[in-house]
DNA sequence: GAGTCATGGATAGTGCGACTATCCATCCAT
DNA sequence: ATGGATGGATAGTCGCACTATCCATGACTC
């Protein structure tokens, strides 16, 4: 197919196809000749794979870029994968710079949701994660609009969100195809977010309605 | 305080105070002169919650004024407020057309989603509620890009999910300075979102860690 | 084999959101 | 009385995600 049939059957205008080849997001079609390149339908599904981190997973250019970069490498086996995708993945946050009487509560704080997820409940969890920074970054926040985040609180949270992803990694195991399309990987870390947080929100409603009587 | 104390508190520059102040994020001060006013904590605490809401909630400047403003209304109750939050708070979606096929489509997920929350779960939802329509829409994003979302998927998440949110509203139930500080509600819906998502990234690594062996 | 037309590639332009900078006519504190 | 901050208005900047225009080419049509 051509790059008018790829827009066409994507729903993205051929000026929008051409910046994301630009912007490496898509690989190049193969050149049938200088002027001439033919795309197949796994250019189809990448490009739609591509729409869907950008809307549904607010994703910008240049994170999507990196993160399906990252999940194509062949260095990384299976389960690296998984792991590359969430330490490119937003939210990406700004640590405090060295020095500054903020890093060192920031560090305290961070060590202490550490040894919580590690020592406490087990979690076999990287130091350097990402998710970490992100973690302590919101607890930060909302200490410092005057909420306390206690660490009950936190451990509860923790305890339901494990079975939730032990059954992923399930699903992901169970993928035959999860080898040729390792965007798989991708789109279950980025595109289950907004239902969870929908679900979320739809049972603060249903416990609102409730307790309302 | 004047501007300039408020700007050096809050780590906000003057212009991007006034910028606020423009756009209704932050209510003006109290007029002491034609060119002075007064400001008071009230409004750093605002002003934070304010970048809290633009930097780990996501939102844009807009999205964080309607919230604002609605969270504040007293027409609103303790438990409607909660429901306007959600209401009005990203991620919004679009719905398709009506009309068009995918619309048909589109409104038959919706509803076989609303049957299963509502009839098999008991939840006491809106039909109305947009967390109902960002669902939908995720739930196809991913079928379209041929990833199955079961039923039995669904219902684990929100299984999980119920009783956090039943938490969450405990605290905000026992919060006593709740009815001054209406955004706290805001604040706990908002930014409690990058916790579970952090928290499910890190949950994946430590599955994914213990699997690996 | 001429004409038409989409293509790949380059480059420039647009629209928007979130600031940021400049001005100015006052005040207020010193 | 006066220099520096202030509220208010207006204009400018910057980054991002497109979008539009051009161009030389090559392929398909007749």
């Amino acid at each position: 197919m051509q790059l008018s049939e790829l827009s066409e059957r994507s729903g993205v205008s051929v000026a929008s196809v051409k910046y994301y080849l630009r912007e490496g997001l898509l690989q190049p079609g193969a050149a049938v000749s200088a002027r001439r390149s033919e795309y197949d339908e796994d250019h189809l599904r990448r490009l739609r794979l591509v729409r869907a981190l950008l809307t549904v997973g607010g994703m910008s250019v240049a994170q999507a870029r990196d993160v399906l970069a990252a999940a194509q490498d062949p260095a990384f086996d299976r389960h690296s994968r998984l792991g590359v995708a969430q330490y490119l993945l937003p939210p990406r946050v700004t640590t405090p710079p060295a020095g500054t009487p903020e890093a060192a509560a920031w560090q305290e704080r961070r060590a202490e949701v550490l040894a919580l997820l590690r020592d406490e409940l087990g979690w076999r969890i990287h130091d350097g994660a990402p998710a970490l920074d992100a973690l302590t970054e919101a607890l930060l926040t909302l200490n410092s609009l005057g909420y306390a985040t206690t660490e009950g609180t936190l451990r509860d949270y923790a305890n339901a969100l494990h079975p939730i992803a032990e059954a992923e990694l399930d699903v992901i195991d169970e993928h035959p195809a999860i080898d040729e399309a390792i965007e798989a990987v991708v789109a279950y870390t980025v595109l289950y977010e907004p239902v969870l947080l929908s679900l979320r929100r739809l049972a603060h409603e249903d416990v609102s309605a409730r307790r309302r009587r």
